[in-house]
DNA sequence: TTTTATTGTGTATTTAATACACAGAATAAA
DNA sequence: TTTATTCTGTGTATTAAATACACAATAAAA
């Protein structure tokens, strides 16, 4: 019977297909007022003047999360950045070298703080709104990209993991001009503090913001010190 | 620099770390009135009388998602069925043989009409209750299932796509028990009408179904034919 | 000192979610 | 065949959540 010959194909041993694996990493970046993401330009390999995300191969010793974060810390010199998966993929022909399975994460983080260092092997690196990406991006790198945004705009309705992209300390309305850049829509200025303060995560410094009209105060997370 | 140095090490060449691929299936299924899900012993390997969730080597020449259909088909004779990637576990040590990524799905099916088909290296295949599964499940599999019934739950709210698990033809009721079963919690009949009506995914077939009383009206979906 | 831009605040309205009960129909029992 | 039982199908009132909307007070800029 077929199936019982098949079976030997799905068992996993010493003689079992590999193939390599690589992390892909959305990393939305907040400057100005609006929500954009890291692209680079590899001067090795197929793909040139491509753009593609930050990403690179897993090696024996490091678990998903471990490889994404040593990849993005080698590509841009970013560290403490918080990481979570969002899925993978595994089309057949998706790397022109070899057989690759890509698992890809988002990261979220403060420009300002993370000065990118261009590697030798990048050619170029650079940020771009969300909404004005090149049309020339490698593999399949695009729908990544658009899968991480719809996961970072789910997880912004409940958990609130945008830490990494404001200053410890800032006004109400940074906090709401983030959610729209997010969530690309327009948010009512009276109806988002309502639904922030009854969240419970904001705790007011007492502080006001100079340089900017109507003195507005600053605010912090409850769980930072 | 170190962060030139280690660049070598993220690219994808032939020379890349390379290990297996497996996917692991959550199958829910339903069974009189109580969601279900598929766990079996194996005879080979490690793990005696620990019991896991279907899974399997990926081959070279197909996709994730072919590769989780081969899966099951082997070790359960199932076809047809639905899929949906859940996500990715890399745990260095999660397999005592050897490195293996995993990637989860998760499957609806209707038990009867998916009668399970021994195969020779399965000991056992058994359909738990989703609140009483066995104390001993192999690897990281009981960390896999619950993430993979969270995100069914997830999905069950925007899209409708528990097709699979009911007749062609079913009541209301039927439907309801489905989701109490799904969602885990108890619904109210007027409220979970009104909600189902105004998705307007179901239509009157006119005949009613027999043997029950009071006379419930058989619904279809829209879609089907 | 005057003008301008931005802050901070409350209420009314609409929409969605929840709570709740009984007559009618088919089956099962007498 | 009659009666009892169980399940169906339906509407309204209540509560909670989401949305729409305007102006006086403040700090910066002119």
């Amino acid at each position: 019977m077929a199936k019982i010959d098949t079976f030997d194909t799905i068992l996993v041993n010493s003689k079992s297909y590999e193939c390599s694996i690589t992390t892909d990493i959305t990393v939305f970046g907040y400057i100005d007022g609006v929500l954009n993401i890291l692209l680079l330009n590899r001067t090795v390999g197929k793909f040139e003047n491509h753009w593609m995300l930050p990403g690179g191969a897993m090696v024996e010793h490091e678990n998903l999360e471990d490889c994404a974060k040593k990849v993005l810390n080698i590509l841009t010199g970013f560290k403490n950045v918080h990481f979570e998966q969002v899925r993978a993929y595994g089309a057949i022909d998706r790397h022109p070298l070899k057989r690759v399975i890509t698992v890809s994460f988002y990261a979220l983080v403060k420009p300002e703080n993370h000065p990118v260092i261009l590697s030798k092997n990048v050619s170029d690196i650079k940020w771009f709104q969300l909404n004005e990406l090149p049309n020339q991006i490698a593999f399949d790198h695009k729908k990544i990209i658009t899968d991480a945004h719809t996961y970072l705009k789910l997880n912004l309705k409940d958990k609130l993991i945008v830490g990494e992209l404001l200053p410890k300390e800032f006004t109400l309305n940074e906090l709401q001009v983030l959610y729209e850049s997010i969530l690309q829509i327009k948010l009512d200025k009276r109806n988002f503090r309502k639904k922030i303060f009854q969240m419970n995560i904001l705790k007011s410094t007492g502080k006001i913001k100079k340089g900017v009209k109507g003195g507005p105060v600053l605010y912090k997370y409850h769980h930072s010190t």
